[in-house]
DNA sequence: TCAAAAGTGTTGATATTACACCCATGC
DNA sequence: GCATGGGTGTAATATCAACACTTTTGA
């Protein structure tokens, strides 16, 4: 019996779909493609998983190289690997997805990236191999996600208004949603604290600061957090 | 430019978290390895994605070759590809996970397997490579998804019992549910159909037999559908 | 004084839980 | 006639959606 695996290998990458958000709509990151195939066209920034890293650090460092973009939460979406979705060769690769405040990361094109470019994650660019159909997965897991558990601090400051939060929520949702009870909600929660600080400079009347309270959250986790808008 | 991709490739498997029901216990369905690593333990039915096939069709061919167990409706769960978790070589899996009537599946060991068996899903022996970690991540799944879909009609019989439903449910969530509740609410969904017929030959009042209506529930999965027991 | 967003409560409708007894059947 | 599961309703409570006006601030 062999000790070790003897089997036509195929090659393995991940690909990071990355959501921007700024303050209107929700956005997707993409790379256009230099090399075949594909090349030219718009794709996941992704690439070859190495030898000594996980899963989860492969996706963070090509999303690196090729975007500039760093420092993501990624969650892992699925994986796809159909014979046949890469042309050259079998190649399965693992999604992962994750969600930034836009104007945190100014991308730059790099490694083999033509160029990087945000783009409407409702009418993105024709993408190359069958990654449109991972970024139509990841946004319904994206949706579902926030309905569950509440995404959205990391986009934020650390201090935000409750305006802030429910913008990120009706761009994600798509879906305007209602002030009052979205604040009795999510203060029910129990993991916002008010602080006693109010925003400063803005042309009309000052909100109230608040902060995640992590500390808070994680407790709550633990009972089976459930947080529907 | 190269036109192949070139690079270390890890090999990769697919894995399967087979979950039988009868009347009381949920329960896993796994294979006691016959070769290293791990010769001995018991582990996940599994093993190398071939090259022509996708990889629900591994995971299919795979859970028959090792145990018999054939045309399981199978979903994916997540991949694991910690580097260190197969002790020989880089090996990343993409599990899958299942629900099946127990007693409809009669598991024979064959390929590598020594022998297979039924294991409670709370409290399986320690298992290889990092499959214990994929069962407790499928179990949460499985539940999850339970309280969102109406899993658990490919179990019973073409047409069943209200207590029969409530009795999957009640092992998969693990706790015991309201009658009157549960039969409201399930009947509410409309995915039903109650049948003119009831059951024969019980030693107590017959109960009145119902079918799963793929019809309406797929017309009702278009709108979101959503079953919170 | 105007524009812009902040902030705040109530109500009616709906959903959820908890709970106990009689019914039909086969043995 | 008894053991076994089948079948049924209600009341108390909690949750949800819908809805409009006053307040503060800077320009």
């Amino acid at each position: 019996m062999s000790f070790t695996y003897r089997h036509a290998r195929p090659a393995v990458t991940v690909d990071c779909v990355v959501f921007g958000l700024d303050d209107e709509l929700l956005k997707v990151l993409l790379i256009q493609r230099d090399r075949e195939p594909f090349a030219g066209r718009w794709a996941l920034p992704g690439g070859f998983v190495e030898a000594e890293e996980t899963l989860a650090q492969a996706a963070q460092r090509e999303l690196t190289e090729e975007t500039g973009v760093a420092k993501v939460y990624l969650e892992q979406l699925a994986s796809f690997g159909d014979p046949g979705r890469d042309p050259r060769d079998r190649v399965i690769t693992v999604a992962y997805y994750g969600l930034v405040r836009r104007l945190d990361h100014a991308p730059r094109a790099a490694s083999d990236a033509r160029a990087v470019g945000w783009f409407p994650a409702s009418r993105c660019p024709p993408l190359a191999f069958d990654h449109g159909e991972i970024v139509a997965l990841a946004r319904r897991r994206l949706q579902a996600r926030l309905r569950e558990q509440p995404v959205g601090f990391e986009l934020l400051p650390r201090k935000f208004t409750l305006s802030q939060i429910q913008g990120v929520y009706e761009a994600v949702l798509g879906r305007p949603l209602d002030k009052r009870n979205f604040r009795r909600k999510l203060l029910a929660t129990g993991v916002l604290r008010e602080l006693a600080e109010t925003q400063l400079g803005v042309a009309h009347r000052a909100a109230r600061l608040y902060q995640f309270d992590a500390r808070e959250y994680r407790a709550r986790v633990k009972q089976g957090f459930h947080f529907e808008v």
